[in-house]
DNA sequence: ATAGTTTATCGTTTTTTTACGATAACGAAT
DNA sequence: ATTCGTTATCGTAAAAAAACGATAAACTAT
């Protein structure tokens, strides 16, 4: 990839694209939607739980998740000898402005 | 990629996983934003202009604009020798109403 | 200490994505 | 008919993503 990172962004324009990019990446799996809207439903559950919801191996659940964590979607916490995971509720919301904000940019030059 | 589109969906659940992980994924790069963003501020515009704004092959443009178009996120269409493109505002406003949702989406049981 | 449960990480393979140059296709204008 | 400007497609190479089994790490409980 390129560096776009080095590019000046245009005036009105929000810098952060690349973090609204990975987030937006982070949801482009099934998987990871699967994932999200589980954890959204339960509010909060272990790992194990969500391996047992999805046709994939635990491994590959468990990198879903970091990739999810990584974005900043979704945080885990020891809890015992299992990991609890939940939804970062603030960074959710911070999405859905980030793209609401982006769809409804217009043209307002001048 | 496991076969998640048989999987029964919960109660609750919007079935278009598919169709929202398509739609983040194609926002899940930045030069996609970018180009996206630019789409938005100047309302319409050719190819070539894209390309110029990028620090991207024209070949790397194209296909950047094709995933979007396979998303349905922007349409093109032929004006003169070049084509115009254009954000698709109703399947924007849709994508943003789907990530309202789904960023929103609690635990309703019982 | 040992055994059991849970999850992350490692190593690997397959597939997809990203990027490029070169070429083809298409329309406009000479 | 030929040339020019514009964009898509082809072929290819390099990088990243997706998936798995096996193993290691960490915490509990016996």
């Amino acid at each position: 990839m390129a560096d776009l990172k080095n590019i000046p962004s245009a005036p009105g324009t929000r810098q952060n694209d690349e973090a609204l990019a990975l987030m937006c990446k982070a949801l482009g799996h099934p998987a990871r939607i699967r994932i999200m809207r589980h954890l959204l439903a339960v509010d909060r559950c272990i790992c194990g739980e969500i391996v047992s919801i999805l046709p994939l191996a635990q491994s590959t659940v468990s990198q879903h998740l970091k990739l999810l964590k990584k974005a900043g979607l979704v945080k885990g916490e020891v809890e015992g000898p299992a990991i609890c995971y939940c939804v970062d509720k603030e960074r959710l919301a911070l999405f859905r402005e980030q793209i609401a904000d982006f769809s409804r940019q217009q043209d307002f030059r001048g």
